[in-house]
Order: structure tokens, then C-alpha cells, then sequence
DNA sequence: GCAAATTAATGATTTATTCAAG
DNA sequence: CTTGAATAAATCATTAATTTGC
């Protein structure tokens, strides 16, 4: 909430609302004529003036731009992973003759956390089993999913780069999984996404 | 509980209490490597695979999106409906001047809709009322914003020619302005399917 | 109390939209 | 302009909660 006496403008909810609804409908940069409408339209669920809405938008757009030259960027780290799963595509003999895809990367919002010692600092210690007999069948329900398209699923064998968030207990490939490490689950991971945010905004 | 032969995951109490607490944590949209430790990890509490914490997820996330999107809708019609009242117990004597302004095709440089098909689509159809008596006030706040910049101010004089959409209501000669166009305020289209949809199965 | 009927939640699919690359 | 990748929205389908009449 707002401070009484707050030095600057705190939009309500349906003020911001009513913002974001115009900008998607095409408003990006309103004209003096356009503020004033909006002002005065917006004054009704609180007290705003014409420069409150000229700079919402002004600061609207630049992080719009942001948000998109962001995802830019990851679009371009996340090439090296396509390429990598084209790579298994082409494969000739799969165990299954097709791999799912569902998901992508998180955005750079849930990751956040860049190495171990970050992870270890705040107290994440995510410490999980991967059953390697499991993807298999995670990856038939895909398939089934998606009729048949693509992949996924394979960045699995580099966790540590995708998903720094997360550390995974390597599994001896001799024998059934020992499962005693699901205890050791995730107890909290309450500060994780401030933490994410943090290291993603440096 | 689950029925036995269930032809669809059952989370027990446990599952969902971790997803949830992941959830909170900041984990929105895992991907395919921390969906299969998720699951490996949700394993222990009970029958569980990879879809089913993708889905859950997704449904989670969704219909955060939605309740968060009915409450405030709720709000805004509420306030709406005081601003009904509001609008016409504080009208001065008419006859004032008073423009309907439409969201327009804005410009193509700031187009965020392709064409008119598609903004019909979004059901785009702001119309609210202007006070010109109001106009002067944010000449005042836009010159100093503006710092000396006085071209934006100028097109305050031609609103038609500068905006195509903006209309001009001609106040009756007889009696008050049309009370009606109050109605049209800004609804969303996705609010209006969204409302639909909820009378129609309720 | 207790099922049948009804409603609300929620898991699972399908469809539409968005953004950018070719 | 078309297409691929990813996501969100909408929808379908089943389970759980609940209401209701006995």
C-alpha cells in the first residue's frame, strides 16, 4: 500500500488494470489529449495527475522492450539446446522411436540462481533421485500428448546447466536407484525466487 | 481417495502441498529437467509421473490467473457502477461539451493489433467522456512534464484530425447528454467471455 | 445416516495466440 | 508470409464435495 504521505503516485489495482488493458489495445504512447482522457477517466478510482500517466506509459514501453530483449537473448542460449535435441531426433535407433517435447526453460525470473555457492548461501539444497527407467515412461505419456512430435527431455543429462536452481544427486547406472535421498526434499525454498530475481537482474 | 482403476493422477495431500509451496516459491513454469526431479521427488508419497506435474502446473498457474482476473473484474463493475452515480450527481448545469473518445486503430508505428478484424476480436471499445473544462489542468501538468516541448500540447485543438476516433457526441440541444454510453466502459473481451461463460454454466 | 443427485474442483486435452526465424 | 516453438486460454472429463429426499 501506499503511505500517507506518499511523495509519489501509487496506482490501485484498477488503475493499472485499466493501463495495461489500453497499452494491449494499442496505446503505447499517448498524446497530451489521450493522457488528459485517461487522467481524468482513472481519477475516478484515485488521486492521479496527467504526469503519473505519462510516465507509466514511458516506463511501461521501455520494460516491455526489456522484457523483450530479454527473452531474445534467452532465445539465443536456448539454440545450443535445440540443436542439441535435433541432434537426438535424428538419432537412428532410440530406445522409443520418439521423444516427447512439453516445456521450455523457465524464464530468467525462476532461475536465477547461477552456481552452486549461490544456491549453497542461501540454504537451497535440493536434493533429488532421477529414476533414469521413469523418463521412459514420462516419455511415452508425452509422445501421446503431442502425437508424435519431438522432443524433450534430453537436456536431462546436463540438469546443472538448464536449471541451476536445482542439484541433482548423479545415479549410478548399475542397479535400481537407491531412494533414500527423497528425504531429502525440498524442506524450503522460500527465498528462492527473491534470490532468482536478484541474480538475474545482475 | 482415488478410485483403483482411476484413469487419472490423484494427488495425495503431501503432493499437493509441495507443489503448491514450490509454487509460492516462485517455480511457475518448471521445465522438462525440474519437472522430472519434482516428480521423482513427489514419487515417494505416492503414484505420480512427468505429465502430471507438468499439467499440474500449467492448471495451477492458469487458474491463479483467473481468480486473480474474476476479483478484480468483480471490483471494477462494482466501481463502475458508483461511477455511474457518481458521473451524473456531480454533473454541473449542461449543456457542457463532452467528447467520446474510442480506442482507435492507434497508429501504425504503435499498432499492437494487426487490423480491424482483429481489434474487433478484442472486443475494443472504450468510450468515455471527456470534460473539456478539465483540459486546461493538463496543459499546465504536460508543459512542465514536456519541459518547454509545447508540439504535444497543440493537438489538443484538433482532436478529430489527430485521433480518427475520437468522436465528437453532440450534446443535445434538448435536455442532458445521453446517459447510455456510460455502459460501454471499457470491458476486456476476455472479461465479457469470461462472465459468459461463468452464467452459462452457472 | 446414506445414497442418488447435483455442484464444484481439478486433472487432462485441444485450440488459439504470440513471437521471432527462415 | 509462412512456419516452428512455446504458452496461455478454453474446453472436456472425472473425481470430490455437497445437497437433498428418504
Amino acid at each position: 500500500m501506499c503511505p500517507a504521505g506518499s511523495s509519489r503516485w501509487c496506482p490501485t489495482p484498477e488503475q493499472v488494470m485499466i493501463l495495461e488493458e489500453m497499452y494491449r489495445s494499442g496505446v503505447k504512447t499517448p498524446n497530451a489529449t489521450q493522457i488528459q482522457q485517461i487522467t481524468s477517466h482513472l481519477s475516478f478510482y484515485g488521486k492521479i495527475e496527467g504526469k503519473n500517466v505519462f510516465y507509466w506509459f514511458q516506463n511501461h514501453k521501455a520494460r516491455e522492450r526489456q522484457k523483450l530483449r530479454r527473452k531474445l537473448t534467452k532465445q539465443l542460449q536456448l539454440q545450443q539446446q535445440q540443436l542439441f535435441h535435433h541432434y537426438f531426433d535424428s538419432l537412428p535407433s532410440p530406445p522409443f522411436q520418439h521423444l516427447s517435447y512439453y516445456n521450455s526453460p523457465p524464464p530468467p525470473q525462476q532461475v536465477g540462481v547461477h552456481d552452486a555457492a549461490a544456491a549453497a548461501k542461501q540454504g537451497i539444497n535440493y536434493t533429488w533421485k532421477l529414476d533414469v527407467s521413469e523418463r521412459m515412461d514420462v516419455d511415452k505419456s508425452m509422445m501421446k500428448m503431442y502425437g508424435g512430435d519431438l522432443l524433450m527431455m534430453v537436456d536431462l543429462s546436463t540438469p546443472s546447466l538448464s536449471s541451476p536452481c536445482f542439484f541433482t544427486t548423479a545415479t549410478a547406472t548399475t542397479g535400481p536407484p537407491p531412494l533414500k535421498t527423497l528425504e531429502l526434499f525440498p524442506v524450503t525454498a522460500s527465498n528462492l525466487k527473491e534470490e532468482c530475481n536478484k541474480n538475474n537482474n545482475g
